[in-house]
DNA sequence: GAAAATATGTGATAAATGTTACATTTATAA
DNA sequence: TTATAAATGTAACATTTATCACATATTTTC
């Protein structure tokens, strides 16, 4: 039996899915939208923005990871998202008229088309759909950080570590074909589920030495869907 | 030293703020969106909308407490916002135009004012600004529900417990004044801290000991802001 | 390429949290 | 009102997770 199937069903509700947001536009507006971009590149570890930073424009992944985070309480950051191809970001302060509530930062070499601030909010003025796509993207994203509650505030690490991975794995799947599996920093890895980089790492020696998982110099591949699916959600809560 | 100040500053990061949304409407916009708004009560325990439900309209809470929660993986429920006097609520699936993507619970008696999606829908386009007063305010929603991720994932119990005592202190101020103090079951604030009823019901019994708050049969006050206030600030994180 | 800094792995231990089981109180319905 | 159900409190115990203290890679910097 294939689990990709489910397990497709299952990660949606953590993806943010704004690769459609193009969706609806005829060819001369794509083309239009397309000659307003501006290729810029992003190393490993530099920022496309900061927290309290002001807006610029929006970002269009063309091919990378990033991480979208802020900082919680004290000096402590959470991360909340990662994106990949396809995928925009940076426009949640232009829409509300703030400065960035959160930070990005790229953990892969990445690939943008950056479109300005002004580009930006022509296009929505010239373009109602892409409007309307926006705030149906918004609505949708809602969902996706309180199904992140959820998952964080109900299941137990290992859970969430399995459910990361799953998700982890579409991403890097779209970034590179898994070319290089998972390559997560264990910091960024602990603190997305939620856990210390110590219990994370005995999670993950865990599934690995229950064969679930395969890992090389921290490249992580997973070798039982099966095994990660059915633990998600036989296993019984906190 | 008075730490309503520093609190209410804090307790900001997780409030939707939606009762701003009617701000910068002239006099004459204000009574006639009032004119189409239709009164109803909700008893304690009844649903204003279910999950997957088709979206018949919005709600602004005249007087009440209602609970928004969403189905996670199984059967289990997660709740993650808790709405009170003055909040619009149920909009984010008529923007989208999709169905409901969580419910709303009323957990005290509740007055709402109700305005159906044809008059929304009418509203927002005769009214410009309440469309870019809603947009402003699902990006703000965004930071709220990411900074209760940061809260579930990086903060002991006792520490959570401390935020949403804090939290719930405020709404229950705007319900009814206090009156009778916070008399969340013990269920919904368990489910709310991410912890099971026992933790829950350890934890709240060291805060009482340790005479931070008062429990007289089920209602909760807190006498000592400070020592709240404190814990969320200084404790280490998990 | 060597030295320093950073990231990762691991084990012992402590602390936090969940589980089970049952008593007690409070709410609900007949 | 009484009977019944539901919610709450509590304690012993099991499990999970965090902390601490290092050893060992792995990267980065000069």
């Amino acid at each position: 039996m294939d689990f990709r199937k489910p397990i497709k069903e299952f990660t949606k509700k953590f993806d943010f899915k704004s690769d459609f947001l193009f969706e609806g536009l005829s060819n001369t507006e794509k083309s239009h939208v397309q000659s307003l971009f501006e290729h810029i590149r992003f190393k490993r570890g530099s920022k496309l923005f900061y927290e309290e930073g002001i807006p610029t424009g929006v970002f269009l992944i063309e091919e990378g990871l990033i991480k979208k985070y802020k900082t919680i309480i004290g000096e402590q950051e959470q991360i909340f998202y990662i994106y990949t191809n396809g995928e925009l970001l940076g426009y949640h302060a232009l829409l509300s008229n703030e400065r960035y509530q959160d930070a990005c930062e790229a953990i892969e070499d990445t690939k943008v088309s950056f479109l300005s601030k002004e580009n930006f909010e022509n296009l929505l003025d010239e373009i109602p759909v892409l409007k309307e796509n926006l705030l149906s993207n918004l609505a949708h994203e809602f969902g996706v950080l309180a199904n992140t509650i959820g998952l964080l505030a109900q299941k137990t690490q290992s859970v969430r570590l399995a459910v990361f991975l799953l998700i982890m794995e579409e991403k890097y799947q779209k970034y590179d074909g898994m070319k290089g599996g998972i390559r997560l920093s264990r910091f960024d890895m602990a603190n997305l589920i939620g856990a210390t980089r110590e219990s994370l790492g005995r999670c993950l020696k865990e599934f690995k030495d229950r064969g679930i998982i395969n890992i090389e110099s921290k490249a992580i591949r997973i070798t039982d869907y099966k095994d990660l699916f059915e633990r998600i959600n036989n296993e019984e809560s906190k």
